[in-house]
DNA sequence: CTGTTAGCGCATTCAA
DNA sequence: TTGAATGCGCTAACAG
């Protein structure tokens, strides 16, 4: 493999001209044609490594997650390594099973392999865990009490009011809600959402109707039918991630219970899968590509201005209404 | 950020005993200890910039994969990630969108950014493109002709086929089978599996029974509903991935088609999600767990040591019965 | 605009 | 066992 000294001696440069005109600094354009066609013969690829050593930058980018079997999750980090990756960043995927001590133990993984800035969506993080870090984060997804951070997330709340108050408005008083785990962030968003357009249309919540779980398919099917062999069967279902969504619909079809005739869906975050599935189900959509891009401009604006000003995006959801509820 | 030079002088050694001892050689315990404590005094953390450029390794390794919204992917690399972290590596992960030019272009990424090794998922890439690689390369899930490389796939033929004869065996003839693209590896792979079985018993297949698409949920859902549509309907339906027998559970769940009785499923890859289902389905399912493993053993053992045989490595499927198909 | 030079932090030779 | 010295490949002062 050549180097950058090979290249300013076939040029007839020094290693330094090599360098400027390698960092888009201007140079004879006599000098500039003779390096190129050494950098060409020489196949000459700039090392990474030292170029890294020097500059202080090792131009990639960690990102920690819960999960790498979650869909969404996953579309987001395409989106953003997509991006990431025309500025000459990678991205180091590292997922924590959910778990409280990977969770710690990968962010420090980061950290030690020196990554430029850390995309995290955190579960257990505490203030205290990232008090210490100084090189930027971008807080996605979830966000962490007291912390002054930059962060991406979406209005969970107002996206599980919106949806439960569609479904007041169609008639409906007893809608089951299916969430995620107690102690999550968007789980608790999620419900407070639903408590409040509840609460706004002084429609009493019954604590069966509101179950807890984890973000899977499991949970959903397990959910849905306990839901529809309770005493008082809820008019309408309200299923607040993909997966749980997916598992919903499994369990429903497998009961041969009609959506919506029997009882109504409203979905969360896949909207592909909504379209495929008949009836059409109504959802909570995420703005996934804004998400992602968003995530990687914050990133990348942190990491390459000196700013440390912090900036909290929320984005909004959509309803995407289609043919899973009925009016009552 | 503390230096191996602060260590050295504040533990009053040299800085190439500090070096020894954290490369693992024996020093003088004597020293030892006043090491241990410098270190600790001075949270000094060895930088892996440095150091990569010194050894001429980055201890990264890239995965190069069509695409990061497939399960199993996904699945996999989680595996794969939590083996070799162990050693010190971390991954970056490309995913080319199932693009030709993009699979090149992320190859090029990852070769620039001098990873010590590469896992890659292919799907265009040809001889040509890798004969001058002179990293690790190893090959899943599918594999490239003539090429002799390492490798972990599964015996997609057998999976295919005992699949198949597992539906003859239980009396069916008329044999619907949902692949992948045409052109991708596994996809002919288990075609051909089908073919054998089918051939192996004197059953002619009918070219309307063998729909191929993408490996996606509506390529599933829309080919159950298009077959179950047909003049002579299949008695049994083989869905060759997760997301395509997700698209035909959803499928035949909405035309209220009663799964054995009204038609038989084998279905592919997601055993959590297939217990979830009732009737629980019959499935393919890959030794995910051994694949990872596999994988990052390979490609471990490529990379530390100069052995440069290459080995392919071929695991076999094991069909999981439940109740998803009939005698008839 | 260009070249000389120093040094990023580390591992490794070689002599002691 | 140890330490002094060297250099991995590159960029950034600085002087010209």
């Amino acid at each position: 493999m050549a180097n950058i000294k090979q290249v300013a001696n076939m040029a007839g440069v020094s290693t330094a001209t090599v360098s400027k005109y390698l960092n888009g600094i201007r140079v004879k354009d006599f000098n500039k044609e003779a390096i190129e066609n050494a950098i060409t013969k020489l196949e000459y690829k700039r090392n990474p490594t030292a170029r890294s050593l020097r500059i202080h930058k090792s131009m990639t980018i960690g990102v920690l997650i819960p999960e790498l079997d979650n869909l969404f999750s996953t579309s987001i980090i395409s989106i953003i390594e997509n991006i990431i990756i025309k500025k000459g960043y990678s991205t180091i995927i590292c997922d924590y099973k959910s778990d409280r001590e990977l969770e710690i133990k990968k962010l420090n993984f980061l950290l030690d392999k020196l990554v430029d800035g850390i995309i995290i969506m955190p579960i257990y993080l505490t203030k205290k865990d990232i008090e210490n870090i100084d090189i930027p984060i971008v807080f996605i997804d979830r966000r962490i009490n007291d912390v002054d951070a930059n962060c991406v997330i979406i209005d969970n709340e107002k996206a599980a009011f919106d949806a439960t108050k569609y479904l007041i408005n169609n008639g409906h008083k007893d809608i089951g809600v299916i969430l995620g785990p107690r102690n999550v962030y968007t789980s608790k968003e999620r419900f407070k959402g639903y408590e409040k357009a509840m609460k706004e249309h002084d429609i009493e919540i019954k604590e069966q109707y509101v179950i807890h779980g984890d973000y899977d398919i499991k949970t959903g099917h397990d959910a849905a039918i306990s839901m529809m062999k309770m005493n008082k069967i809820p008019t309408a279902i309200f299923a607040t991630n993909y997966e749980i969504t997916l598992g919903v619909i499994i369990a429903l079809n497998e009961m041969n219970i009609n959506v919506p005739e029997e009882v109504s869906l409203v979905g969360f975050d896949n909207l592909e899968m909504a379209r495929v599935v008949r009836p059409k189900v109504t959802i909570v959509t995420q703005p996934i590509e804004e998400i992602g891009k968003r995530i990687a401009q914050t990133i990348l604006r942190a990491i390459e201005t000196q700013n440390r000003e912090k900036q909290c995006i929320k984005l909004d959801t959509e309803l995407v209404i289609q043919d899973s509820v009925k009016k009552i």
